[in-house]
RNA sequence: GCACGGAUGGCAGAGUAGCUAUGCAAGGGAUUGCAGAUCCCUGGACCUGGGUGCAAAUCCCGGUCCGUGCUCCA
């Protein structure tokens, strides 16, 4: 089977294929750093993680080019109001968003171009769009004016011309500023006081929210690449306002092949947003739950589907991320991993896990492949037995669940982990046994208040005890 | 209002025509003194009204409800 991505343009799934043999360039509009990372971009950065992990497994080169708005009303504001420079609320941001993706398991992009470092880019565009006649001087700015190109209305969500021109339910702003017409955007906006500016033919000020992508595609990737990705809230107007920009700077239609846009996460039905306040940042919820689980509760849907955020979906994840991590350290203290194309069992997990990614990268198709392969693992390791079983297993965990899901941590950290528990459990060694020994005895003796008594002074010492038919086992909580 | 998308068991969530989704939760069983972990089994769903088909959760039309976008947003 062969991938076939949705792309949002056409409105249907499509068989893929790059614009260069081998060779995928992926642009996708990152996050305007003035507050921490919310839950929502975790999801937008998984996404395009998994999106771009499954590319690479496919065989392509991907150049994956991502961004931070570092300059922006909202940046300005927050740095106003406490008396800094915006770069620094930026950058502040910056580190928290590094931060939290990294313990997502998040591998960085190839590049995080910011809008401050592409200024003389985003100039020459704009300059290119006023001498084609698509964008116009305005009293506070430059205005890209639609009417030059209206065809290209309404590319993304449907929209025409007129349905906004009519009315957009009442919420039409007056064209107030500059702009000819309340559906021109702005692609310059001239410095208020005491704002950060740039110098530009038009006087001192900074780009206007769209543009930065457009130049900034434009100077990683050239005039033409495979897949432009955001969220769905970004298709309008952002999306729809980059098409414009590009393709009347370059001159050309179909600039990007495939546009990729992942699904919201809601609270209690509604968009998480930061203008709704009904946001959960990403390390707040570290605080409840471990970040793989995390990342493991937004691979539990399709990408574009909306998902509930609730405290019990949390819960079923961190059940079932835990699970997935006993039995992964239970097989690695037991073997190596290998190769496992001699077990019908592990191929065809394999051809489903492949066909799911395969049909538009639907990583819960996946993750019931990876749920059924994680039981016959926790089958043979309780049975102890079939270690070369067990090795294939691993090998296969650490190519689907571990490469392509992201879902195990690198080698490092498992090998920590373990000596940690290793170390740990040879402190305690001597005293739980010998607990453990008193404990038989009691229960040799029917004395079970006796035998309750201990364990519960083990439990209190973060021991559990799991009473087997070839007598007790012990590990520590974690 | 307009555009786009969605409606599946208690919950989460796959599935574009015919065959058990799956997981969590629930119930029963194995094991156990009890508990836990693990294993086995069971019940339970396709918003609504029409249509096409031998056959529809799946395709078509109408309705209802919900979400997103039309304003900053991942």
């Amino acid at each position: 089977m062969t991938l076939r991505i949705h792309d949002t343009r056409s409105k249907k799934k499509r068989f893929f294929t790059p614009i260069k043999d081998g060779k995928i360039g992926i642009y996708v509009c990152g996050i305007t750093p003035y507050s921490p990372s919310h839950l929502g971009h975790a999801r937008q950065a998984i996404s395009f993680d998994i999106i771009t992990r499954w590319l690479r497994k496919l065989g392509y080169d991907v150049n994956y080019i991502t961004n931070f708005t570092d300059i922006d009303d909202k940046i300005i504001k927050v740095a106003n109001k406490e008396g800094k420079d915006f770069l620094e609320i930026a950058n502040r941001n910056i580190k928290d968003y590094f931060q939290v993706m990294d313990s997502l398991n998040v591998i960085r992009a190839d590049e995080y171009s910011r809008v401050t470092e592409t200024i003389p880019e985003i100039i020459d565009m704009i300059s290119i769009l006023i001498d084609k006649g698509n964008a116009y001087i305005g009293n506070d700015g430059v205005y890209f004016e639609i009417d030059t190109a209206p065809e290209k209305y309404g590319q993304l969500t449907g929209q025409t011309l007129e349905m906004v021109r009519s009315g957009a339910g009442g919420r039409v702003e007056g064209t107030g500023s500059g702009k000819r017409d309340h559906r021109d955007f702005a692609l310059w906006k001239n410095a208020k006081e005491n704002e950060p500016f740039w110098e530009s033919p038009w006087g001192n000020g900074r780009p206007g929210w769209h543009i930065e992508c457009s130049a900034m595609s434009l100077k990683h990737l050239g005039k033409e690449f495979d897949i432009h990705g955001g969220g769905r809230d970004l298709m309008f107007p952002h999306h729809e306002a980059e098409i414009f920009q590009s393709e009347c700077c370059i001159g050309k239609e179909n600039t990007v092949k495939y546009w990729i846009h992942n699904g919201m996460i809601n609270v209690n039905g509604e968009k998480m947003s930061k203008s709704l306040g009904n946001f959960t940042t990403i390390s707040e919820t570290f605080d409840s739950v471990q970040p793989l689980a995390l990342r493991y509760s937004l691979l539990n849907a399709p990408y574009r589907q909306p998902i509930e955020f609730n405290p019990s979906m949390l819960e079923e994840s961190e059940k079932h991320q835990e699970r997935l991590m006993l039995a992964y350290l239970g097989g690695t203290k037991l073997t190596n991993a290998n190769d496992w194309s001699d077990y019908e069992f592990l191929n065809s997990a394999s051809e489903s896990f492949c066909n799911g990614m395969n049909d538009d990268f639907n990583t819960r198709v996946a993750i019931v492949e990876l749920q059924s392969v994680v039981k016959k693992l926790q089958e043979l390791l309780s049975t102890n037995s079939e270690l070369d079983y067990i090795s294939a297993i691993m090998g296969w965990l650490n190519e689907y669940a571990g490469n392509i899901l992201g879902l195990i941590p690198d080698k490092d950290i498992v090998n920590s982990l373990l000596t940690k528990l290793d170390s740990k459990r040879n402190e305690v060694s001597t005293r739980v046994e010998d607990l453990l020994a008193q404990r038989q005895e009691a229960r040799g003796q029917k004395d079970w208040d006796m035998a309750d008594k201990i364990r519960d002074e083990l439990n209190s010492m973060k021991v559990v005890i799991e009473d087997g038919p070839e007598g007790p086992t012990w590990k520590l909580e974690n």
